[in-house]
DNA sequence: CTTTACTCTGTACTTTGGTACGGAGTTATA
DNA sequence: TATAACTCCGTACCAAAGTACAGAGTAAAG
């Protein structure tokens, strides 16, 4: 009944409501990240849960992911008691996954922001020094002007 | 006179320590990410800082960032008077780019505990649901089941 | 002093995630 | 009913980040 005044788009208009171009959406078929869909007299005919899977493509490799990832986590489609357990273990190893990427872009960050402190602002009178060798010394070249030089 | 003392190593023991391949290493000498080495006799002879320069460059790489990246934060290299305001400027560009894709990572990480919590353990009694859905319907797809079906 | 292990150069190939093109058919607008 | 704008398919191409030769020279160990 939703189905019918649903109306169904050509693979430009649903490219265009996407953001992306058509052949990427003849791509992410082929690469089976989209379902084979129905045809008028050849023609692709799209619905809105397309477009939204195409979105969630979209967000998911924003968010540093692959299209192989992109992939598995749709294939989290239907968690009935049955396919559970499995889904949990795509759920729990995405999960530590991204809790290891943002510990590291965290640490990253600490080094990054000391290193402006240290070396990249105006009030800071230091020579020269790099941010691998800062890195690496626990970001004390800069404040310790007698530390040796390499 | 520390450098008299450091020894020198070829390229095999060079990607060995950093473990990458040799051709890796020829590749970022190519890309000028890598200086480019004296020789003895055709060879080229590695220091400890060639080293720690490909450990930073993975290390970056680790963090979702791309060669390029790689290579404008090793262009951190002196921040002197003179060019503290182009390293200021590369510096503050990384840390807002850092800053947003962990806050992106942290709500991904948000909707997967959640999807986790709803659908993907063994408390949930939901029949069907996906993660796409959820995540489109503010994750209330399996505690609220009288939500439409589509 | 030979043999094995390394290194050299240059070119070509691989994977991922698309883009572009050629030559055809279809559909919508003037 | 033309004509533009869209779609079809297959294939070829692109950039990034390597990886793998081939055919040559060098170094080091037995």
């Amino acid at each position: 009944m939703e189905q019918k005044l649903q109306e169904l788009m050509t693979i430009g208009g649903l490219a265009k409501e996407a953001g992306v171009g058509v052949e990427t959406v003849r791509f992410y078929q082929r690469k089976g990240l989209l379902r084979i869909p129905d045809r008028t007299s050849g023609f692709r005919k799209y619905s809105e849960l397309d477009l939204r899977q195409i979105r969630f493509i979209k967000r998911i490799q924003e968010l540093g992911f692959t299209l192989k990832d992109a992939e598995s986590l749709l294939e989290i489609t239907f968690c009935s008691p049955k396919t559970r357990p499995l889904l949990e273990k795509v759920c729990n190893e995405k999960i530590v996954e991204i809790e290891k990427k943002i510990a590291d872009l965290n640490g990253m960050l600490v080094e990054l922001r000391q290193f402006h402190q240290s070396c990249g602002c105006e009030t800071s009178n230091t020579l020269q020094c790099s941010l691998l060798e800062c890195f690496e010394n626990d970001w004390e070249c800069c404040e310790n002007p007698n530390r040796r030089k390499k």
